[in-house]
DNA sequence: CATTCGCGGTGA
DNA sequence: CACCGCGAATGC
């Protein structure tokens, strides 16, 4: 409305326009403005959460942003009559659009903040997950903070940053692979400017200085900078960043988590853009941290959910890398104590290669797993009893107790109660049979007032269930919410010091000195000598989930928390060692478990072997959607049925190579959505974790 | 979402 | 025949 006073224009905007200069529309309060003279186009993706806008649109570069207008910078245009952010992605001689160009309102920052691979990459990410790009940068790069962007520009100043990266040459050993007998071949490439990608089911077992991963993941990274390229580890929290980041020393490198404050953190990515280092640690969004010319991708623990954000459209940072990876010809390091089935998948298919320890090291590095099933004696000791303790358990607690502290790991609250076999206790998974596709397997859940249970995928009512395993036709609720129990144990040892560790306050660290450790999944502190003892309470809670993930889940927590203990410790697992995952973890065989996972995920139709897409939202809206969606050849549905909240949701898989068409019909359904008024949205997700 | 476009209705 | 109004289309 008003004319900015405090602003002056540049003396170009005064200057009278040539003949024939394109020229603004509405700039008449403002002056004519006269566009650059070279490359005066500038192709910009605008911040708006628009899908059916997911694309670039040109503006005039006027003379006056010249020089700051260059690709990567941060720009603020007029849009459909508004100001909107926006990132300048190139530079051209002309324009491909028919009508008439608008001027850039102004160069935000001439800082180039959007690297062209880390454009590439969000590009591919979010036609993977059926977003927008603008979704996806708001992942990847991260908001601006003026006063740190000011107070470190490369030409001001005496002098320029120390180039760390390559001042010193990087040194690598391949002492922590040591164990890995195809260890040193991975390192080697690593250094020679090779890009080997390889899954790495790691060692367990700590000794004194902790956990050996860090100090693997470490080496490589190492590896990857003595070769002169850039490397990423993406690791689940802040407590396993510091680990990694300990583990790098004094090689030069960042440490990026979400802990640190906008500033902080603007800081170091600023460096990283910079070039200033060429090493970083962090959790999930360092996944996209502008590392140049990147010669290593790490994620550790690829299981652990914290990787998937929990933003539109919901990447998951082992897909992020891998496409990274794969587009800018990197290695790739996927390591874990448990394997998923997703990198189970990339080797089978050749993408990545497995770098596994030997037998004979994991028996030696492993603790000794026993199993305590639902009719294991309990303890003698009252308290114990109360507890509903074995006597296995206790044991091994008490004698742990010894020599050093003793973990026991108890289930998280929250979970959603689920059906079993009342014989068996398998899970009771839903027996429709979809021609031509797979049975539905749904999980089963009773209803208020209904005598047989329903599905909670397709919705069928099985009243004629049967379970697969033993044959039996009733079901049981599995009970959860053992924490009490946790509270009791403190009981049954009177004399010993209790810690707690769970979502509320994580314990980083425990000592040497003996202690009663009790913690919830993914809080397990980190012994400095390991655990002396464990006790895995939460079995039939982690294995009675409603979740396809249920078993890997389960096996992913105790190997985590089993690995922590000492060689030779001994571990109890409160679950039935006739279950196929109990087995895994008494063998610790992580890769058969994960392989026969695969196996099964095929034959039920279920992700990675497939691709999957739910739909969420108000009734009629997945309806409508489903219907005016053109749905890739091969599409099977599933549902809509009731989801909390009075919303439904539809389950669409496709064979893994229309994945791409998938995610494509379904954002431009989305976008049509999107553009008519259609208030009642529909969230779309490909390969939800949480396929309930 | 904000704005413009365009068709048909309406009233002088 | 000009103008209004609302739904559809568009956004550089």
């Amino acid at each position: 409305m008003t004319e900015p006073t405090s602003a002056p224009y540049p003396q170009e905007e005064l200057l009278p326009v040539p003949e024939g200069a394109a020229r603004a529309t509405s700039s008449a309060a403002k002056g004519a403005r006269t566009a650059a003279e070279n490359l005066p186009v500038a192709r910009v993706v605008v911040d708006t959460p628009l899908p059916h806008l997911d694309r670039p649109f040109d503006y005039l570069v006027p003379a006056s942003m010249d020089a700051d207008a260059a690709p990567g910078c941060r720009v603020r245009v007029r849009f459909a009559g508004q100001l909107a952010d926006g990132f300048l992605l190139e530079r051209l001689a002309d324009s491909e659009h028919q009508g008439r160009l608008a001027f850039l309102e102004r160069v935000v920052s001439p800082e180039p903040v959007l690297t062209a691979e880390i454009a590439g990459l969000a590009r591919a990410v979010a036609d993977r997950y059926a977003g927008t790009l603008s979704d996806v940068l708001r992942l990847a790069v991260p908001p601006r903070h003026a006063r740190v962007e000011a107070e470190a520009r490369p030409d001001a100043g005496q002098g320029s940053a120390p180039e760390a990266g390559s001042v010193s040459p990087v040194t690598w050993s391949g002492d922590a692979w040591a164990a890995y007998p195809a260890g040193e071949r991975f390192l080697t490439a690593l250094a020679e400017g090779l890009s080997p990608r390889a899954v790495w089911p790691a060692l367990p077992g700590t000794g004194e200085g902790g956990p050996s991963w860090p100090r693997a993941i470490a080496a490589a990274v190492r590896a990857a900078l003595a070769s002169g390229r850039g490397a990423v580890a993406v690791v689940p929290d802040g407590k396993d960043v510091a680990l990694v980041a300990r583990a790098l020393g004094d090689t030069p490198h960042v440490a990026i988590t979400a802990e640190l404050g906008p500033a902080e953190r603007y800081r170091r990515w600023l460096r990283i853009l910079r070039g200033e280092v060429r090493a970083v640690v962090g959790t999930r969004a360092a996944a996209f941290a502008p590392v140049a010319d990147l010669g290593l991708a790490v994620i550790w623990d690829d299981g652990d959910d914290v990787h998937s954000d929990r933003h539109a459209p919901y990447p998951h940072a082992r897909e992020v890398l891998a496409l990274r990876a794969h587009r800018a010809e990197a290695g790739m390091l996927i390591g874990g104590y448990a394997v998923t089935a997703e990198a189970a998948q990339l080797v089978a298919s050749g993408w990545a290669g497995p770098l596994v320890p030997p037998r004979e090291e994991v028996r030696a590095k492993a603790p000794r797993v026993r199993p305590a099933g639902d009719d294991a004696e309990l303890a003698r000791d009252e308290a114990a009893r109360a507890a509903r303790l074995p006597s296995l358990a206790w044991r091994a607690l008490r004698h742990g107790l010894e020599t050093g502290p003793v973990l026991v790991q108890v289930p998280r609250r929250g979970y959603l109660p689920a059906l079993a076999c009342q014989h068996c206790r398998a899970p009771a998974r839903c027996g429709a049979q979809r021609l031509p596709g797979p049975v539905c397997s749904g999980p089963l859940a009773l209803r208020n007032g209904h005598a047989a249970p329903y599905c909670r995928w397709c919705g069928r009512i099985a009243g004629d269930w049967r379970c697969p395993s033993c044959g039996g036709t009733r079901v049981r609720a599995v009970v959860v919410g053992a924490r009490r129990t946790a509270e009791e144990l403190g009981r049954a040892f009177p004399s010993v010091t209790v810690k707690t560790s769970g979502r509320d306050g994580v314990l980083a660290t425990v000592g040497t000195a003996p202690a009663l450790v009790v913690a919830t999944p993914g809080a397990e502190p980190v012994p400095e000598d390991g655990y002396s003892a464990a006790v895995l309470l939460d079995g039939w809670a982690l294995l009675g989930r409603p979740d396809l993930r249920a078993a890997e889940e389960a096996l992913r927590r105790w190997m985590n928390a089993a690995a922590l203990a000492r060689p030779g410790a001994e571990v109890v697992v409160l679950a039935d060692s006739a279950v196929s995952v109990v087995q895994a973890l008494l063998r610790w065989d992580p890769v058969t478990f994960a392989e026969r996972e695969l196996a099964d995920r095929a034959e039920l139709g279920f992700p990675p072997a497939v691709r999957m897409a739910t739909l969420t939202g108000p009734p009629a809206a997945v309806r409508e959607m489903l219907a005016d969606t053109r749905l890739p050849d091969g599409a099977q549905v599933l549902g809509p049925v009731p989801v909390d909240g009075g919303l439904e949701r539809a389950m669409v898989r496709v064979p893994r190579d229309r994945g791409p068409v998938l995610a494509k019909v379904l954002k431009g359904a989305s976008g049509v959505r999107s553009a008519r008024k259609a208030a009642d949205v529909v969230r779309v997700n490909i390969d939800p974790l949480d396929l309930i």
